[in-house]
DNA sequence: GCCTGTTTAAAACAAAAGTATTACTCCATG
DNA sequence: CATGGAGTAATACTTTTGTTTTAAACAGGC
């Protein structure tokens, strides 16, 4: 395969995820990823694509994959759980692995850099391209959880990833707090352990889902 | 007063909280104040220190009010209400538009993009001028809600910071969002109140205080 | 085995970045 | 009135940025 390309959207996406688009420049992608400088603009055009290629490597195959998950759910008649609707994100956000190794986290830090990046260039495109899946994917869960209006099911799920992206984002500085403070020493499970009955409480705060 | 110094803080912590620290460049920064290039040089020495100098402008301030109503807390005997707590920090963050129009929301902003900058010049800024204040509020803080543990204190603390940030970073991006898809305008407080109850809902469901 | 399109390599380019220099304007102080 | 420090203005400087260009290397098809 044209391993040029990969090696760099790789190296991108560490790069990105860890440090920020602005901050990132060409050489320091193509150092990393051990090839030429100008094959950035060969085989993406520009940088900016390039930010963009990085994030919808992951993105096209999460969205069918959520999207599946839903109409699974269509079909069941009782009320889904909250660990039910949490796995519609959860098992197509881990399967994002498979693509390149640490592949959840870096998506969710880099969709969260995108929500913050003011240009809008990402979420421009994301909700360009992915406009259908993302109204069937508000309009089914909506269904699904039908106490919930579509608005505060809209709210809770950026409230979720907010809290989520920025801790994955802070996770370094996190790290360094907790190990300056508590002299403890910190892994990404040990966070998420902590994040996830948080994220999970004001999720259902007002839904009053069975848990 | 040297108004110049004031202009160069306003323009920048705009640009900062907006755009980030990368994305906003010296003459972005003069222009906006209508300042000369140069200047932000002579009064600060350099672009590193005067991020830091925009977000000491708030830190000067909020630490001392944060305390001071930690110890207002310390002299009462009855376990604290969620409100109680709460206001411990809304009190002091509203103080901040004191200082400069909007600074509440600029504040968290700023410090939201603290944590995730990788360089972590900010933060270890931060840590260090403020190093006996932040050990001080821990301890007062878990000494006011027993039931909590200071590592669990220091979580939900980040948690709740991590949402209020991203939520804020992303408020344009947000109500594009829903005006596009529920054809409503948004403002600032309709975002706060749909988050706050978010917030309280994860940071009391371990703790079990009186809400 | 030559040719054609594709990919890589090295260097050059123009624009933008942060910073430094220099001269000029005030204005209070002696 | 002269002087010296503080602030401002205009400009120059150096580095870094993303992008282009040109040539070389490498494929596979006829």
């Amino acid at each position: 395969m044209n391993s040029t390309k990969i090696k760099i959207l790789n190296a991108a996406e560490y790069l990105f995820a860890t440090h920020g688009y602005a901050e990132t420049s060409m050489r320091q992608i193509t150092n990393r990823a051990n090839v030429n400088l100008a094959s950035v603009n060969y085989h993406f055009g520009s940088k900016k694509a390039l930010t963009i290629e990085v994030i919808d490597r992951y993105l096209s195959q999460l969205m069918p994959d959520i999207i599946a998950n839903l109409k699974q759910l269509q079909n069941k008649k009782e009320e889904p759980s909250i660990s039910a609707i949490f796995s519609i994100f959860k098992q197509p956000l881990l399967t994002l692995n498979s693509i390149n190794d640490g592949g959840t986290v870096y998506f969710l830090k880099l969709l969260g850099r995108g929500y913050i990046d003011s240009q809008g260039h990402l979420r421009g495109f994301i909700t360009h391209k992915y406009q259908t899946e993302l109204r069937f994917i508000r309009q089914a869960f909506h269904q699904s959880c039908p106490q919930l209006s579509e608005e505060e099911l809209f709210w809770h799920l950026h409230f979720a990833l907010g809290t989520t992206s920025f801790t994955l984002s802070a996770s370094d500085a996190l790290t360094d707090i907790v190990k300056a403070d508590f002299n403890t020493e910190l892994y990404l499970d040990d966070i998420l352990d902590r994040m996830v009955p948080y994220i999970s409480a004001g999720f259902i705060r007002q839904g009053n889902l069975n848990v």
